[in-house]
DNA sequence: CTGGAGTGTGTTTTT
DNA sequence: CACACTCCAG
């Protein structure tokens, strides 16, 4: 393995402006300051693995190793923001040099710079989660493999099964018998689907999640000259959560820091909880035995919890076979026991949270300091009432994806086509929303139209010079704003002969549209063209449409706003396929970080995350663990992972509660029993509160009337805006 | 062929 | 209990 850079990688420091040694413990300076070479880092929660890894980056950087040299892969964008941020202050580098992101953005980004290697366009589009089940949906439709007759997977099912085949490198059929045998007979036709499925995706230029990596490992596998590129380029490779990286990834991460070797990945196997998305746990066991010559360094001190809820979060993953034995030393002073409670039912156990929540805050403790977790969002449902009743402010990581609203995905669709006027899905998505346009007049119009465009892009099809291969301090990808695709509107009109009488109207309208956003300088303005397009078409659409048209309209509003920072559709719409959830992604404004908000969020959620105070809620089992562990020891370990997750966010006090009776859907009352997970907590590690003496007046049991329930939700903050009346209580 | 009324089904976690 | 899907009337 050429390793010339490996010499002495690291110039005469100059002087440095971080003093490492007052700043880290011993074992976290041993890693930050890790010679050149392969290096795994085994932190335990509350560590310090960020810190760790954010010091070594600027050590790195301070020892002369370029910015533009390193690349850091992180769990969630915000995350490497964070990291990249953190480095500026200490170190006073500018870093926007520095490749940092997660892999599915920074796949994103280099495949980008090089489409026409694997036959896409530039400015290929990415497909999230609906889009590709709306893609994978239509091949099923034209196949006729879904008669009816024998039992056919859904398409959320295939996709599943698809993702999981290629993000951990098994043969589809093997997939198919592990999760779903009774498919086998039919593995045929799913081949084909899945055949069919990956053109389909290609004739419109889109890329699925998975397409960013496969394509990505793809690129650098078969295209020797790329590799090089990258490869001589990122000298240092480091990864944050490696325990949740994927074969896929891993095999990325391989690839990329071949030739310099420099590659540390950092991670804690107890705290690996993706395995469901195709995880590989074996990525972090087997690491030395792919890269020789592995340093492992283990940071063992935690300076994150109370000594006693280290104790209990040591008690609780002891129950785990498969993991490295670890030692997590506590740094910090005792404090409170963790408290178990156990409560009536949700309503109860809601009342409990707000109530106990409220007192900490009369005891000095900021709202923002206190996290609920839960195994599902489902799980938040009684809080969330009973804090938008008691006018308590929260801030949710709901389940629903911004931009995974009909409303916001209509609008966007209008970018969408014109941005790639092959956008199968938004041409059926827009038509579909004039009156008379069903499934069937939506294929009928695409056929017709796409034939139409066929013909303008054979004039725009000019022989695209061979792109060179960017150097290592080559520019940014070289996708021009050039009018490189055909006008859309024209294409709609020279088919509106085609169009069904009753939506003829609706059709010259939308073309109106289309031609106004389409003309630049809007075409280049992704706020602009949404704000034109709310004011042509859209409000009116909504209103009529849309019980809470009003909300959503705010909602498209801030899409708006947040969309002025873009200047490129193309990029605009690639990063809001890949943003979670608006709100945490997009810079908020100082005002809203200032305010005060309990915190609601999955155990998945709030990975990575710390608070002053932890509420637990609904361990009950069944719930979680979720039932649909139990059966198997590897899931169960997983749920018991994540349960030790929950626990470790946890810095001075941690609430475990559940409801003993729970109403479920329609069924009534249904018993619960406690978490197996708190059965396994020796008893003398919690303090056990029994509810209602320690809260004098007995909590409101009620069983919440669904119509009130809806009412109450629709008015509900669930934003967490400020109140308007004021003072919250 | 669309869209409404009526019937059946099935509930994790997310880039 | 909510939503997805089916079936049937315009």
């Amino acid at each position: 393995m050429a390793r010339e850079y490996q010499l002495n990688p690291f110039q005469a420091p100059p002087e440095l402006r971080i003093d490492y040694a007052a700043e880290l413990n011993g074992q976290q300076l041993a890693a930050v300051s890790a010679a050149p070479g392969p290096a795994l880092v085994l932190a335990g929660a509350g560590a310090g693995k960020t810190r760790t890894l954010t010091y070594r980056v600027a050590w790195l950087i301070e020892h002369g190793i370029p910015p533009e040299r390193i690349l850091l892969l992180t769990f969630t964008n915000k995350a490497a923001r964070e990291m990249m941020q953190r480095v500026t202050d200490l170190a006073g580098t500018n870093l926007t040099t520095l490749w940092g992101g997660t892999f599915h953005s920074l796949g994103l980004r280099i495949l980008r710079r090089h489409p026409e290697r694997l036959g896409y366009r530039p400015d290929f589009g990415v497909a999230d989660r609906d889009d590709a089940k709306e893609l994978l949906a239509a091949c099923v439709g034209e196949s006729g493999l879904d008669d009816g007759k024998k039992l056919f997977p859904k398409p959320e099912v295939l996709l599943e099964l698809f993702s999981k085949a290629v993000n951990t490198g098994t043969p589809l059929a093997q997939v198919i018998a592990e999760e779903h045998a009774s498919f086998l007979t039919q593995i045929e036709n799913i081949h084909k689907l899945q055949q069919r499925y990956t053109e389909r995706k290609r004739d419109a230029g889109l890329m699925d999640f998975d397409d960013l990596l496969v394509r990505w490992l793809e690129l650098l596998r078969d295209h020797e000259d790329v590799r090089e590129v990258y490869q001589r380029r990122f000298q240092f490779v480091l990864v944050d959560e490696y325990q949740d990286t994927n074969r896929l990834q891993g095999e990325l991460l391989d690839l990329l820091s071949a030739r310099h070797g420099n590659l540390m990945a950092v991670g804690d196997d107890a705290q690996s909880i993706y395995s469901w998305r195709g995880a590989n746990f074996a990525n972090i066991i087997e690491f030395p035995e792919r890269h020789l010559g592995t340093h492992v360094f283990k940071i063992e001190t935690n300076y994150r919890s109370s000594p006693e809820i280290l104790a209990l979060a040591n008690a609780a993953i002891s129950g785990n076979t498969r993991q490295f034995p670890k030692a997590l030393v506590p740094a910090r002073p005792s404090g409170p026991k963790p408290v178990l409670v156990t409560c009536g039912e949700a309503s109860e156990q809601a009342a409990f949270v707000a109530q106990r929540a409220l007192e900490l805050r009369e005891e000095g403790r900021p709202l923002a300091d206190m996290c609920v977790l839960y195994r599902s969002h489902f799980h938040a449902m009684e809080l969330q009432l009973e804090l938008t009743r008691r006018r308590i402010p929260f801030l949710i990581t709901s389940g629903l994806r911004f931009f995974e609203q009909a409303h916001v995905k209509d609008v966007a669709a209008y970018i969408k086509l014109v941005t790639n006027p092959f956008d199968e899905l938004a041409f059926k998505r827009m038509v579909k929303m004039m009156p008379g346009v069903g499934l069937k007049s939506a294929d009928k119009l695409w056929q017709e139209y796409r034939g139409a465009l066929e013909v303008e892009a054979a004039f725009f099809a000019k022989p695209r010079p061979a792109a060179p291969v960017a150097d290592v301090d080559g520019g940014e990808p070289t996708v021009s704003k050039e009018q490189m695709m055909p006008l859309v509107a024209p294409v709609l009109g020279a088919i509106a002969n085609k169009v069904s009488k009753k939506s003829v109207t609706a059709w010259a309208h939308w073309m109106a549209t289309i031609a106004q956003i389409e003309k630049p300088p809007v075409r280049f303005s992704p706020s602009d063209m949404i704000r034109q397009v709310l004011k042509a078409d859209y409000i009116d659409y909504a209103e009529a449409t849309f019980e809470n048209a009003k909300t959503r309209l705010e909602d498209l509003e801030q899409l708006a706003t947040y969309a002025e920072q873009f200047t490129d559709t193309t990029e605009f719409l690639a990063q809001l396929a890949l943003q979670t959830n608006l709100e945490a992604e997009a810079s908020t404004s100082e005002e809203k970080e200032d305010e005060d908000r309990l915190r609601l969020s999955s155990i998945h959620q709030a990975k990575g995350l710390e608070f002053g105070v932890v509420f637990v809620i609904m361990l009950c089992d069944g719930l979680f663990p979720s039932a649909w562990s139990l059966d198997d020891l590897e899931g169960l370990e997983e749920e018991r992972r994540l349960f030790y997750v929950a626990v470790t966010r946890a810095k001075d006090e941690l609430y475990l509660s559940y409801p003993l009776l729970r109403y479920t859907h329609g069924a009534g009352a249904a018993m619960q029993q406690a978490s197996r997970f708190l059965g396994e907590i020796p008893s003398e590690l919690v303090e056990e509160w029994n509810l209602r003496p320690a809260y004098g007046a007995p909590v409101q049991v009620r069983r919440p009337d669904p119509r009130a329930v809806a009412d109450e939700f629709r008015e509900a903050d669930i934003s967490g805006e400020p109140d308007p009346e004021g003072e919250p209580f």
